[in-house]
RNA sequence: GGUGGCGUAGCCAAGUGGUAAGGCAAGGGAUUGCAAAUCCCUCACCCCCGGUUCAAAUCCGGGCGCCACCUCCA
């Protein structure tokens, strides 16, 4: 398998330390606003790099984190409060960034069940690992990469060399970079140094220390947590394009610092999900979610597919007609697979082209669209020739273990339907179109949709 | 100012030295009671200018345009 790392900036071979085990750590949502879909691009990418990874038949043990500390402050609460009814009634009975963490917490899990994301074998909290954090900040307390002061606990940017490999944002680059942009803080001594205990009265969750009551920085959680579950060192982790800097950049400062030894060995970050032209953000408020585009009629597997489609670290521009597509496309593999054909005769030559081809293309850094391609070029030969086509519809199938958008086999019709198709069948025997017309328009209505075949009337779930 | 990335048809997009995959949309035709589905056909001088090469969308140089990051946004 060949996959970009964004630290060595290029691709390169991906294989497990452990033979046949990929050890994966994503790095998951901040729950204190529902997810928006650029977010999911996110997850949707680490899906795929686990279902590929299972495809090739690794083990996979993924983690993802869940941050539900670091970030809440009144005005968050408030301001994520005001978005939805829910959240608003949790105002009104008194704010709990607790429950709001836990209720974010719940919407991300339903989101992405909606996307056909595969559940994770973790997903630790930080509220729940603040030992571990505290335990990792007196390590480096302790071996002289960071100094408390005042409450608050920071990393020394300068007791590792290595900083800035990850982002190329080295701190003499920093330093002729943005300057006067970097808060600077009378208690830090580098400008670039970041924190990894803070103390903030105002600031809603709180826990002792020995530096006094407050609360951890956002990156010591991923270290303190990947290290618990995944160990000192594992393959892979896996983040938005922000992540690079500067959380995944100070995440290895830390770990490293505390173990000595490489923290990952390939780092994947995804492309930005645009909108506009610009990225789509959780500050910027152009805000597209999950139940507000199956509201609008899409399918999760759509707007999986529109996620998929193209490889996932380029720029994806989140445009409506660019899901409409997906459904189209979904549309085409659906009637494939359920297409009733006379018998033809076998030939397992396309299917298994095809899936050599298929797999290919995903190891080579998750070429989806080249894959994609390989799919619609069978299904067209398939159609083409006659030949083949059970063989074709079986490894369809099988390359859905990767992208999960196929629909699930239709269930029995109900007798009332079973009546009106009989009903229907004696008016246009009797080329009583206008009445079998309002009867498949009646049953369309009820979000069954009729096909005419040589083979006689079939019909599917729209 | 620093850092990373992008520019291929109406739209999305693959392709990183050998003469432009695939899809969506659109148009024409076959089939159908009408549809649906399916099939056939049509649809690109790869941002610009130089250079290297027998050969460049692909490599090099220079432009132009666009996006993002620069301490807690995936």
């Amino acid at each position: 398998m060949r996959l970009y790392d964004t630290l060595t900036r290029r691709v390169k071979e991906f294989a497990p330390r452990e033979p046949g085990h990929v050890r994966m750590y994503n790095c998951g949502p901040t729950v204190y606003r529902r997810n928006h879909l650029g977010n999911y691009r996110a997850y949707a990418t680490a899906d795929l790099l686990r279902r590929t990874f299972e495809l090739l038949g690794w083990r996979v043990t993924q983690v993802m984190n869940i941050t539900d500390v670091g970030h809440l402050t009144e005005d968050d609460v408030a301001d994520a409060a005001g978005e939805d009814k829910l959240q608003k009634e949790a105002q009104q009975r008194k704010l709990d960034p607790w429950q709001i963490a836990r209720e974010v917490e719940g919407w991300f899990h339903e989101d992405r069940r909606t996307l056909r994301i595969l559940d994770a074998h973790r997903y630790p909290r930080a509220t729940e690992h603040i030992p571990e954090m505290i335990a990792m900040i007196e390590a480096l307390v302790a071996n002289g990469h960071a100094y408390a002061a005042d409450g608050n606990v920071y990393f020394s940017v300068g007791s590792f060399p290595s900083y800035g490999a990850l982002s190329g944002n080295t701190v003499e680059k920093l330093d002729a970079g943005a300057s006067g942009r970097v808060e600077e803080r009378s208690d830090k001594r580098s400008p670039h140094d970041f924190a990894l205990w803070k103390h903030d009265p105002k600031h809603l969750m709180q826990w002792d220390s020995p530096w006094g009551r407050g609360f951890p920085g956002w990156h010591i959680e991923c270290s303190a947590m990947s290290r618990k579950y995944l160990g000192d060192t594992f393959d892979l982790h896996t983040g938005g394009p922000d992540n690079i800097f500067p959380h995944h950049e100070c995440e290895i400062a830390q770990s490293e610092s505390v173990t000595g030894k490489p923290f990952v060995r390939h780092w994947v970050h995804c492309g930005w999900l645009t909108l506009g032209g610009e990225k789509m953000s959780k500050r910027a408020g152009k805000i597209h979610t999950v139940p507000e585009l199956v509201e609008m009629g899409y399918a999760g597997a759509d707007i999986r597919l529109f996620l998929l489609k193209q490889h996932y670290r380029a720029p994806l521009p989140f445009r409506l007609e660019l899901l409409d597509e997906a459904r189209e496309i979904r549309k085409r593999f659906n009637n494939f697979i359920r297409q009733e054909r006379p018998p033809g005769p076998p030939d397992s030559e396309a299917a298994d082209a095809a899936r050599a081809r298929f797999r290919a293309a995903l190891e080579d850094d998750l070429n989806t669209s080249e894959a994609l391609a390989v799919l619609h070029e069978l299904m067209t030969t398939v159609n083409r020739t006659g030949a083949g086509a059970d063989e074709a519809v079986r490894f369809l199938r099988e390359a859905d273990r990767v992208l999960a958008i196929l629909d699930e086999p239709d269930e029995a019709p109900d007798a009332e339907i079973e009546r009106l198709m009989a009903e229907r069948e004696a008016a246009r025997r009797s080329r009583d179109f206008k009445r079998s017309d309002a009867i498949r328009d009646e049953l369309l209505k009820r979000g069954i949709e009729l096909l005419d075949t040589p083979q006689g009337t079939r019909w599917r779930r729209k």
